[in-house]
DNA sequence: TCTCATGTAACTTCATGTGTTGCTAGAGTG
DNA sequence: CACTCTAGCAACACATGAAGTTACATGAGA
C-alpha cells in the first residue's frame, strides 16, 4: 500500500504517514519499497507487536500534557512539588505502558473484524 | 500577599497569578482583597487541600498529550483503536487523581520546610 | 482624590504538532 | 533511454493552545 493511499484513509498528507511510518520501518515492523509498484507491506507477525513497541518505535512522544516546568530550580517550593509530581507521573507512564505493552495488533485486527461482521459490510479502506 | 510579588516570585505575571488563583478562590481556598493593602491571603488549612483539588479548582486541564484524533468516526480501525486507548488513559486517569488526591499542601509545605532546614537558610520567596 | 490592589477582556507571543512543497533517489515500464 | 511511480527528506507554512501582555474598569484604603 502506498503512503498516497495511507494518506487518504487516514485523512492525512503522504509525507506525515512517511514520517510516521519511518519509525516503524526502523524496527522492522513494516518495510518500504520505493519506485514502481513500491510502498509499504508489513513485515511483522501482528500478535508480537503491542501499541507500546508502536509507541517505541514512534519515539515515544510526550504522554503527559502536564509536569514539571524545569527540572532544575533554585525554589524549595518548586524543587517539593516537583518530586511529588515526579513520582506520580513516573507510576503513572509505567502503569500506561504496561497497559499499552498488553495490547496487541492482533488484538486491534480481531476487534476491527468483529466491528467489520456486526457492520455487515465488506471490508474496504475508510476511504 | 499581591498577584505583583507572586508573579516575581514564580517568574510569571501578575495577570497570570490572578487568572491561576481565581480558580483557587471559587471554591475557597484563597482569599483576594482589592485596593491598598489588599491581594491574596489563605483561607483553608493546608492539611484539607490535595494536589487533586487544587487540579479541579483549576478546571481540569488536560491530563494527556495523546489521545483520540475524533470521539465519533465511520472508520471501524480508528473505532477500535479509540475504545483501546480510551480505557487506558481512563484508568491513568482514575490512578493519578487518587495519587494527587493523596498529597495534601500541608505534605509539600512539610517537605519545603525539610528541604529549607538541610539548606540552613532563612525562609524567603525564591525571588 | 490619589494610590494601590484585584477583575477581566482582548490581544500578542511562543511552542509544538501537523500539513505542505519541492526536490532527490531508486525501481519498474515502454 | 526517457518516463512514471514510489519513498526519503529538508525546509517551510499553518493551526492550535498555553502563556504572557496590555489596557481599562472596579473597589478599597490613605
Amino acid at each position: 500500500m502506498t503512503s498516497e493511499a495511507l494518506a487518504r484513509a487516514l485523512n492525512t498528507n503522504p509525507v506525515v504517514v512517511r514520517r510516521l511510518m519511518g519509525g516503524l520501518r526502523e524496527h522492522g515492523y513494516v518495510h518500504s519499497e520505493k519506485g514502481h509498484g513500491g510502498g509499504w507491506t508489513l513485515s511483522c507477525q501482528l500478535d508480537r507487536v503491542t501499541l507500546r513497541d508502536i509507541y517505541e518505535a514512534l519515539d515515544a512522544p510526550r504522554l503527559f500534557a502536564i509536569g514539571n516546568r524545569s527540572e532544575k530550580t533554585e525554589c524549595l517550593v518548586e524543587e517539593a512539588v516537583n518530586d511529588a509530581m515526579s513520582g506520580v507521573l513516573a507510576d503513572a507512564t509505567a502503569q500506561l505502558l504496561a497497559r499499552f505493552g498488553q495490547i496487541t495488533l492482533a488484538a486491534l485486527h480481531a476487534d476491527f473484524h468483529q466491528r467489520l461482521a456486526a457492520r455487515h459490510a465488506p471490508a474496504t479502506l475508510c476511504k
